[in-house]
RNA sequence: GGCGAGGUAGCUCAGUUGGUUAGAGCGUCGGAUUCAUAACCCGGAGGUCACGAGUUCAACUCUCGUUCUCGCCA
């Protein structure tokens, strides 16, 4: 393995729409800080990068609705991160933010360089433009009517009815989502990063030469960009908010976010180096320094392929050694969501749990979703808090003392001839570092956190084994060796729990006495030296109770009422029509007498119905909310003059009428009492 | 729809290049113990390794198909 001299590192910079919550650090932060420590208690050097990426049609759609400025919104938030990061103990070097006049100056520069260097295409063509919010449209800020399935609030990039993917100028009657007018056509100018140009790069840094350091989902992510081919990505776009174009001919032009969020890291190591008169650029530039991007697997193209295309085509900054890329949380088994209001949001975390950030960080590095999604619940919470960080370790750590104060009042004792099974403990204890290590030199923080504890569990074992409360009487002498050896165990474990646990791990130095050791003390037995005097017993941790527990699934609940009230949007009445136009209808009662899934699709059923007129087929998009067993022999309202139309090869006659709510889900409307089939509806 | 990752004990996860009775933590049940926040320690039960074929002396592991979850792309 490559030696090198410092380390750059970084996280994924949040989005300042908003505050972060438990999904953001299980899989980026407290993973990388707990990565920053370790590498800082072994005395490399470290800068460990953060900072808010503020930029983005999001942040201005946010402000304009609460008719405040894009500024106040990131200034909020950012505001809001930044102080939960610190209290929390992400121990960041520097915490920037991507709408400092030092990112925008960074950033505009390295795009006046890659234009320099003729990196660019430059590219015209006709876009959606909103006359009234004087600007061009994204695509999922256009809707209409999707020439598919004929649903009227498709996106203009997907249909979120019949899920086929679209392009804003597919839609029937589109609208402008910021202000509900029609939009027009106009002619506008990008440049392009032609990515394809650094397909055979990519492949070679990436799928050769880190195939077997990087994670599997990242090199499979990359090589299924590679393989499908590489496109010009637009790095520039049509918005008053962001990074000025530093060109006369793009003026009302912005570098995408995409762009200028990742040079956001090169900015914040600048920033840090005005804040602190150190240099910065040994960190981006020289090639003895080791960059690693900490990020949630939604990042991996940016950080896999964009970004260092750009940084290979700028030419002077250093490649990742390697994107450890985490999978997502969720939470009480729904998706994590800002909008929606389903998240457990750090900031309010630290409000009710004060002073129990190791508990939260112990929990997520536990249920790291390293690789593949994990599920963050409350009572799990309470489980790994009360039953293995305060029962294993906390307790370890609080008997060892206590005995120690009981016998020896608070004085290390001295250590006598070691038994056969204490010199093989040595060992193990000796060997605990180099595995915590070695699980962290590969990315795996659930395991090494395994090893930290079962460091714990040789403590209890040996001290419960040992039994020195029934030798006391009868071999002090004993008693002294077992309790020095227990409290050595004790200061290891003050030292590696450090990067978990960096508040525990400053009690416990308190608690013991100790000086500020390294990561290489670690594995000795003598860290205290007889005499020692070590303080009064004091808890490291506390039970959660049930009550609080209840609590917070209460609220959650609560927000999970109120977001299903919010999202009764109902849709506008319909115009008024003429008894003659409901007579056309000829609907009718009928009976489902066989149904069948559709093969090869999520929504369909195939439905045998008696109309009392004839027996004929129907095809339904319900398969989602009813299975074919269960409605069999059903009453339903059917149209049974409808032109018949082939859905999958399936020709069908007619519709069955649902009742469809906010949420789309569909529902059957029946006849309220028994009534023979083909009895009309009027 | 295409591609990628994943589906292993009640829960959360390990399982290296195919090789004995598939592991860990928590939970559960039983035992032991009292220094400790009823904690620790010992032991038991618990798995058709998503499903179905195939390759092989041998498959959780390789191949193909099906299915479910998540992500990326169109």
């Amino acid at each position: 393995m490559k030696k090198f001299k410092r380390n750059t590192i970084t996280t994924a910079l949040p989005y300042a729409n908003g505050p972060v919550h438990i999904g953001h650090l299980a899989g980026v932060y407290v993973p990388g800080d707990i990565y920053a420590r370790y590498l800082r208690l072994k005395g490399e050097d470290v800068l460990f990068i953060g900072g808010s990426d503020e930029h983005g049609v999001p942040i201005t759609i946010k402000a304009k609705k609460e008719g405040v400025s894009p500024q106040d919104i990131v200034d909020r938030y950012h505001r809001i991160i930044k102080k939960s990061f610190a209290d929390f103990g992400i121990s960041f070097d520097i915490y920037s933010r991507t709408s400092s006049a030092i990112h925008h100056q960074t950033a505009a520069d390295f795009f006046t360089r890659l234009n320099d260097k003729g990196a660019f295409e430059v590219k015209t063509n006709s876009q959606y433009y909103d006359e009234e919010a004087k600007q061009f449209l994204a695509d999922r800020y256009i809707t209409g009517t999707c020439p598919h399935c004929g649903y009227e609030k498709a996106y203009g990039d997907q249909c979120e009815s019949c899920g086929t993917s679209l392009s804003p100028k597919e839609l029937i009657n589109p609208v402008s989502a910021l202000t509900g007018n029609i939009p027009v056509e106009k002619d506008t100018t990008h440049w392009y990063l032609p990515l394809q140009d650094y397909e055979t790069w990519l492949r070679q840094w990436i799928l050769e030469e880190h195939k077997d350091d990087w994670k599997a989902n990242v090199l499979g992510q990359v090589k299924s960009w590679l393989d499908t081919g590489l496109q010009p990505r637009a790095v520039t776009r049509d918005l008053d908010w962001g990074v000025k174009v530093p060109l006369e001919e793009a003026k009302g032009k912005v570098l995408y976010v995409w762009f200028d969020a990742p040079i956001g890291y090169i900015s914040a190591a600048k920033d840090w180096a005005q804040q602190t008169g150190k240099d910065w650029e040994p960190y981006w530039k020289d090639q003895d320094t080791r960059l690693i991007h900490f990020i949630g697997k939604d990042n991996i193209v940016f950080h896999c392929i964009i970004f260092p295309a750009m940084l290979k085509q700028e030419g002077s900054y250093i490649l990742p050694e390697n994107v450890p890329a985490f999978e997502f949380m969720n939470l009480e088994g729904d998706k994590i969501s800002t909008s929606r209001n389903w998240a457990v949001w750090l900031h309010e975390y630290l409000e009710e749990f004060p002073g129990r950030q190791d508990e939260l960080r112990y929990v997520l590095t536990a249920n790291a979703p390293e690789n593949k999604d994990n599920d963050f619940t409350w009572k799990d919470f309470q489980a790994r808090n009360n039953n293995e960080l305060l029962a294993v370790f906390g307790n370890y750590v609080n008997r060892t003392v206590v005995l120690t104060q009981k016998y020896f009042d608070g004085k290390v004792p001295p250590r006598g001839e070691l038994t056969a099974s204490e010199q093989e403990l040595l060992e193990e204890v000796k060997a605990v570092p180099g595995k915590i290590a070695a699980s962290l030199d590969r990315f795996r923080f659930r395991e090494a956190l395994g090893e930290m504890m079962n460091l714990a569990r040789l403590g209890n074992k040996y001290l419960t084994d040992s039994e020195p409360w029934k030798l006391w009487k009868t071999e002090p002498e004993r008693v002294k060796t077992i309790l020095n050896l227990s409290l050595q165990i004790a200061a290891n474990l003050a030292i590696v729990a450090g990067p978990f646990l960096p508040f525990t791990a400053q009690k416990m130095q308190k608690l013991l006495n100790l000086p500020s050791y390294r990561w290489q003390d670690a594995g000795n037995m003598e860290l205290l030296p007889a005499g020692h005097a070590i303080e009064k017993p004091q808890h490291l941790f506390s039970k959660i109770e049930d009550e609080q527990i209840r609590q917070q699934i209460d609220k959650l609940q609560q927000s999970k009422r109120s977001n299903e009230q919010a999202n009764i949007s109902l849709e506008a009445p319909k115009e008024t029509i003429a008894f003659e136009d409901f007579t056309k209808l000829d609907i009718r009662t009928a009976t489902i007498i066989n149904a069948t899934k559709v093969p090869k699709t999520k929504k369909l059923l195939k439905i045998e119905l008696d109309t009392g007129l004839d027996k004929r087929t129907v095809v339904s998009g319900i398969a989602e909310y009813y299975k074919p067993e269960d409605i069999v022999g059903k009453k339903v309202l059917v149209l049974s003059n409808l032109a018949p139309r082939k859905l999958k090869g399936i020709e069908s006659q007619g519709m069955i009428l649902m009742a469809e709510n906010s949420q789309g889900e569909l529902c059957f409307v029946s006849p309220e009492k028994e009534i023979h089939n083909g009895s009309v509806i009027k």
